[in-house]
DNA sequence: GTTTTGAGTTGACTAGGGTCAAGGCGCTCT
DNA sequence: AGAGCGCCTTGACCCTAGTCAACTCAAAAC
């Protein structure tokens, strides 16, 4: 299974970035660890689990993953890359949903509809888990573990949503947003004070219903107040705790 | 477990709104309906439903259901009356998450941080099915349609929180809201387009993230449009059309 | 090498909605 | 009845962030 590809799409030789990596570690990073470690470990259900993981990709960037509307038969935990969700509007305007870095996982929002409710483009050359969602679902009945793990991903995004809504300043929500990233980035082995944002100004500012001019003036104010540098998408965090403060309104916990 | 009440309130006389009606009627039109229906049909698991709700109650407007931080152990189902979610930011400022309605479900974002990560009040009397979390996960376990439920339920409330989120006008929000509400009260066999406002204006404002001088002002606006008629909390949809399209862009589908 | 294209930055202006303030209405409590 | 209070409405003003526009820069296309 580690050698599936969708298809119509070549092969292609395996470079630092994209490379899955060892298993062992990978999974450990991985927000399903915890259901997959549970299952992995010598017992009969392994099977079970293997039936039903394959692994997918590379997906180029500006690929889609899955569209609006596509029946949802799968969830999609990120490998390698970064993926970017949205919706458009009536009125065709884009909405960002999420970003979602190496080891979270896309499509949660599909179960109710049955259907994607949003585009997944890859910002970036990225590979997936797919997890099958009925046979899932089903081991899930089998598995306390799994399920409450499925239980607590889909609370936890919800939670997440929620923050996204209050009303806050362009400085609070471009805060909030680089500490988030982050502390996503060192939760999976990371650094957390120097990344690159694999996505445009165009995309932040969307996804925190900015416009992308205000978006470049907070990232150049906060850079002349010391709390970062910043040249071009490589990010520098020179005080982690400032920013946290100016976020901590849209932050969790 | 009919008549169970929670320590400290006294009984008090049944009124046409606060009374549970026939259990036949309530059910059919609660969230909980098909998971309940389900297990009801003469299966042996009817028992272990049975075990794990509760009907608590009767909560005056005011008092709380539970607070920020109480230890998760149950979801609630609104049987009659209608509850606010909010949060408290750090700078003591509350911020509306949602308002729950009979048939409607709230304490399931509780299921993450294992916490409740919100207050939830009765703005009127109200009474709730209490169903103890841990076990209502095992009987998930042992039945999949209760299971497919709460991912459904979860997933549901997850496409919701994504649509405040989004930036759009004072006029886009109030009509949306308006349009949710009352289409949530016909799916639970109330007028859809005459109905009662549970909550205050303030409350309103803080839950669409405006002030409350805006939605009074938005609100006169839509009276003199006659999209609406409005005195005091009475509200009647004379163009349940026209406010739709106003609100399309933040409605589901 | 030149042109084109798109992302990003910065400045000037504008507008939607927040804030402040005043006043009306309908409660409850003496 | 009157006082007090909370909720609501309306008006005047202001501020944050959006819009429009000009310009830079780097990478890709020719």
């Amino acid at each position: 299974m580690r050698s599936s590809q969708p298809a119509g799409l070549l092969p292609q030789p395996p470079s630092p970035i994209t490379d899955d990596g060892d298993e062992e570690h990978f999974c450990h990073s991985c927000s399903f660890s915890s259901a997959c470690n549970a299952v992995g470990q010598g017992k009969p259900e392994l099977n079970a689990l293997q039936c039903l993981v394959e692994h997918v990709g590379p997906y180029q960037g500006g690929q889609h993953v899955f569209r609006t509307g596509d029946p949802f038969r799968s969830i999609f935990a990120v490998r390698s890359g970064t993926v970017k969700t949205s919706v458009v509007d009536r009125d065709g305007r884009e909405q960002v949903l999420g970003f979602y870095l190496p080891g979270e996982v896309i499509g949660l929002n599909a179960i109710y509809p049955d259907r994607f409710p949003c585009d997944a483009v890859a910002l970036e050359t990225a590979r997936f888990c797919r997890f099958q969602f009925p046979a899932m679902s089903a081991l899930a009945s089998r598995m306390p573990v799994v399920q409450q793990h499925l239980f607590r991903l889909l609370s936890k995004e919800l939670g997440a949503a929620t923050l996204l809504a209050g009303d806050h300043s362009a400085d609070e929500r471009m805060a909030a947003f680089l500490t988030d990233l982050s502390e996503r980035y060192a939760a999976r082995g990371f650094s957390s004070t120097s990344f690159h944002l694999s996505m445009s100004r165009g995309d932040i500012a969307n996804y925190l219903r900015l416009a992308a001019e205000t978006v470049s003036r907070v990232l150049s104010r906060f850079r002349s107040q010391g709390l970062i540098e910043i040249e071009g998408r490589e990010l520098t965090v020179s005080d982690p705790e400032g920013l946290r403060m100016l976020g901590q309104n849209l932050l969790p916990s």
